[in-house]
RNA sequence: UCCGGAGUAGCUCAGUGGUAGAGCGAUCGGCUGUUAACCGAUUGGUCGUAGGUUCGAGUCCUACCUCCGGAGCCA
């Protein structure tokens, strides 16, 4: 603890306050704490109790300063919710209730004090998820954000666990990409040329030829096609990384940008897919549940109380597998009024989805086998010629989760339904030579980062479960 | 993009044609081993913007902007 009994010297040797807050440090050691205040309180027997995080843990540390420190008018009786902080002090166990050990303070150092308290945004009080938006700097230092925060962590840490203990390897599929004909929705687009003056052709279109990648070039909307060719070398492999949608979309549940977690499997077909999702959603959330469960509990106490029960149900819950045919029978038996009817041949509507999984079977369910007209061109038809071999996983309380399929292996089926959806096949050439050269069955499913954190925690809008949402006029900080 | 709702103090909101309010915050004081403390005082607003109706508009009308929810699209 070298150091330690100069204050201009204790930034060193700092000691992250869920160190302390959870006896790694034991009574009596004397430590450092770093970070911002929350609160503070004065009494008049003497001493102040200022509350400090740094984001260790959801818990701030109470500091007990007592008025003999010298610093004590000057610096303490100064501080407010938002001043940056160094602490030194000993760790005592609490005289009040609340908390089991707090630091005795022995110097307090003012590291960054807040200019004007009354126009800190950041005010010692429940605030809406619509004003922090609006300060999307600074929310982080709220307990909502700094919860959602470390559970995204943990959650992104656990994705590439699950992965790489089971001999996955995690490919940077390209951002930028000039396959324009994904089918995934509006692309965003990427070119250097002067908006102002561009370059015409003869016949009056941009020359493109003059951009910066000599063609037209977008922001991916996914990594799937990019993906499959090193599924078809190192056998199982996973993206996970930032996806663009240019969708006019202003719901809860949309960003323009993203990141999208795609996992593809070699010599595996539907079932082997849908036994991954399933193995991988109850990996990522029993880490969850194992370790992040300081911020689960602030989540079911001021969020959604159903939160926690949720995940652990959905961990211990084997998925239910059911056809879309069938699927659709169930519904139409139901003898439930839905807005839209359930049709053979029509997509899910979201009450269908919520129907099935939190009525009919009240655990996850994987339905299998959707027509053909309804799903992409690279997914597996089906020997009844109707269907294809695409699955997508539901689960209670928010619907579709997963959205996967096999894909399909065959040149000639390929090609045949790239020709029936009028699909440009120059663009599919290298997609397509997959198939031409040590062809394989695999399978593959795509998982909306944001829409797990939003599942696992009770969060309502996506754009506060990422650290700067990117949406339809919506591009500050 | 379509449908619905909402923009009033730093924040959350009340105010339905006649002199702009409360709680919280902030500031000051009191009290207390305190817990987003408690008690008192102070501070605080071109009522989203631009037009219009009216003797008079926060309130009624029109347009626009922004945000929220639902739908579509999807992850």
């Amino acid at each position: 603890m070298r150091g330690l009994l100069n204050p201009r010297a204790m930034s060193k040797e700092a000691t992250r306050i869920v160190e302390v807050l959870r006896g790694a440090q034991p009574v009596g050691a004397e430590v450092v704490i770093e970070g911002w205040v929350r609160t503070r309180r004065d009494s008049k027997a003497g001493l102040s109790f200022v509350n400090v995080h740094d984001g260790s843990c959801f818990d701030a540390i109470q500091v007990v300063a007592a008025s003999d420190l010298a610093e004590y008018e000057e610096v303490v009786l100064a501080l407010g919710a938002g001043c940056a902080v160094r602490v030194r002090g000993s760790v005592v166990p609490s005289q009040g209730k609340g908390q089991s050990v707090e630091l005795k303070a022995l110097a307090i150092e003012l590291v960054g004090d807040v200019e004007s308290p009354e126009t800190y945004p950041m005010q010692p009080k429940r605030h809406s998820m619509e004003y922090l938006r609006e300060v999307g700097h600074l929310r982080p230092r709220t307990n909502v954000i700094g919860a959602v925060t470390r559970v995204r962590h943990t959650l992104s840490q656990a994705v590439h666990r699950f992965f790489h203990e089971r001999g996955f390897y995690w490919i940077h599929t390209p951002i930028i990409t000039a396959s324009d004909a994904e089918g995934a929705g509006q692309m965003f687009r990427v070119s250097t040329l002067d908006l102002a003056n561009l370059p015409r052709t003869k016949d009056g279109a941009v020359d493109f030829d003059q951009d910066f990648f000599g063609k037209e070039s977008f922001l991916t909307v996914s990594g799937q096609l990019n993906v499959e060719t090193y599924c078809c070398a190192l056998s199982k492999v996973y993206t996970f990384g930032p996806t663009f949608r240019a969708e006019n979309s202003n719901t809860r549940r949309h960003l323009a940008e993203f990141w999208m977690i795609e996992p593809e499997i070699a010599f595996a077909d539907l079932a082997d897919d849908v036994a991954l999702a399933e193995d991988f959603l109850k990996s990522i959330f029993r880490a969850l549940l194992d370790e992040r469960d300081d911020d689960l509990r602030f989540f079911a106490s001021f969020v959604d109380k159903e939160c926690i029960t949720r995940l652990e149900k959905l961990v211990e819950s084997d998925f239910e597998r059911m056809s879309y045919t069938e699927a659709v029978e169930r519904l139409q038996k139901s003898g439930k009024k839905f807005e839209f009817e359930p049709r053979w041949g029509a997509d899910l509507q979201s009450e269908h989805e919520r129907y099935l999984t939190e009525e009919v079977v009240g655990r996850p369910i994987a339905v299998l086998d959707y027509p053909k007209d309804i799903k992409a061109f690279y997914m597996r038809q089906n020997d009844d010629g109707k269907t294809v071999a695409a699955m997508d996983v539901l689960a209670p309380g928010i619907g579709e989760i997963i959205g996967g399929s096999q894909r399909e292996e065959r040149l000639d089926r390929l090609d045949a339904r790239i020709d029936e959806m009028g699909l440009p096949k120059d663009h599919y050439d290298w997609y397509r030579d997959l198939r031409r050269y040590g062809t394989v069955p695999h399978a593959g499913f795509g998982l909306g980062f944001e829409r797990a954190i939003l599942y696992a925690t009770g969060m309502e809008n996506i754009r506060d479960v990422i650290p700067f949402p990117r949406a339809p006029r919506q591009i500050d900080f």
